[in-house]
DNA sequence: ATCGATTCGATGAACGTTCGTTCACTTAAT
DNA sequence: ATTAAGTGAACGAACGTTCATCGAATCGAT
């Protein structure tokens, strides 16, 4: 038969395949044991791979590591792009916080923040992923503020603010690993609707 | 005479000097490359120290760097100690963003901050040593912001909020190492003072 | 005050382990 | 037959730690 294809597997598919699981597992690891405490035999292992076939599908360590800061930017990214479609200033504010506070107090996530925070201190390669980033949020955030248009300070210092809280909070929610009290998000909300807010005198 | 006596250096002075001299570079080690990097040699070296003789300062390198963090919080209980002490609660609240700001937002403090999340992670003792001044701050925090008395969240969430603005902020100054834009601190006090103000609908 | 005895800070070579990385080699898809 | 994924032993370097050894400060006895 024409249909009869090779049973055997596809190589081009099976290696995208058995990138993408070391590369998930030495995520596993980096949150589990943290950046530093993890081996290049540690990954192998626990991906159930050899030490060399690592090295076949990541120059070095170093590598694997820009890879999953890489792919961490890239999320952020993603969310950064959904959250910017919204016409209505305060809507804007509202999801923005919400979205972004989700997506920053995922434990994984958090995690992997403070690592990669510790990581990119020394490797500017790396630090640079995230800048952009960061530059974009602000942007963001800091176009629906000018639109509310209400304070007095410059959008973009008080948007850096807003991304500060939620960013600290989410941390120590992610860190801690037990989820928010009750109201503890909606009170997130209302802090920075109100910070946002122009005062009278 | 008997005012002199043996020019020969006093035992137990010396040894605390040089105890002291070790936990001092340690701490620019660990700022300059991360603990992670930082090998007990460097420490030596850079003391101008034998590594044996650093172990007879300090059990391992565990040890050392469990020290390191008791004094990070040390300095972090004198803060809050120096600010518990205010009457009117405005005030105080301005007292606090301002000074706790100031604390965080060295590029030492900062850095070290971050490497000792890290390290906090995994070493439950680590993490101990600021989870009760992390406790005291937002107790005396929410003190204040109780007396002012002015929105419906619970005081202690509105603290800790207000923790996470000045950390993160203080963070992003710190570590990024350029000063704050001008303004950019009052800003923060600003915001913050608008955050805790009750809404009128 | 002087002198052995003792204590302890200080030294750096050495130990065993683990690290990132390499390489000769095997296996399987093209 | 060629190409590339996959293996695991092996390499040199660096790690945390230990150890025999030395020198100087302390102490008790004189």
């Amino acid at each position: 038969m024409e249909d009869d294809r090779p049973e055997r597997t596809n190589r081009v598919e099976t290696t995208r395949a058995r990138r993408a699981l070391l590369v998930e597992t030495a995520i596993t690891c980096f949150v589990d044991q943290g950046i530093a405490r993890t081996g290049m035999r540690d990954i192998a292992k626990k991906a159930g791979v050899s030490v060399g076939n690592l090295y076949n599908h990541f120059p070095g360590r170093d590598d694997l590591i820009a890879e999953i800061a890489k792919i961490d930017a890239a999320g952020l990214s993603e969310v950064v792009a959904q959250i910017a479609e919204c016409t209505d200033p305060q809507e804007a504010i509202d999801r923005f916080v919400k979205t972004y506070f989700a997506y920053c107090a995922d434990p994984v996530s958090a995690v992997l923040t403070v690592e990669i925070t510790s990581e990119a201190l020394r490797n500017p390669a790396i630090e640079d992923l995230f800048s952009g980033n960061r530059a974009m949020l602000v942007e963001t955030l800091a176009a629906a503020i000018a639109a509310q248009g209400q304070t007095k300070t410059p959008a973009d210092v008080s948007a850096g603010l807003v991304l500060d809280t939620i960013e600290g909070f989410a941390l120590r929610v992610g860190l801690t690993g037990k989820k928010p009290r009750k109201g503890e998000t909606e009170a997130l909300m209302s802090f920075v609707r109100h910070a946002l807010t122009a005062e009278e005198d």
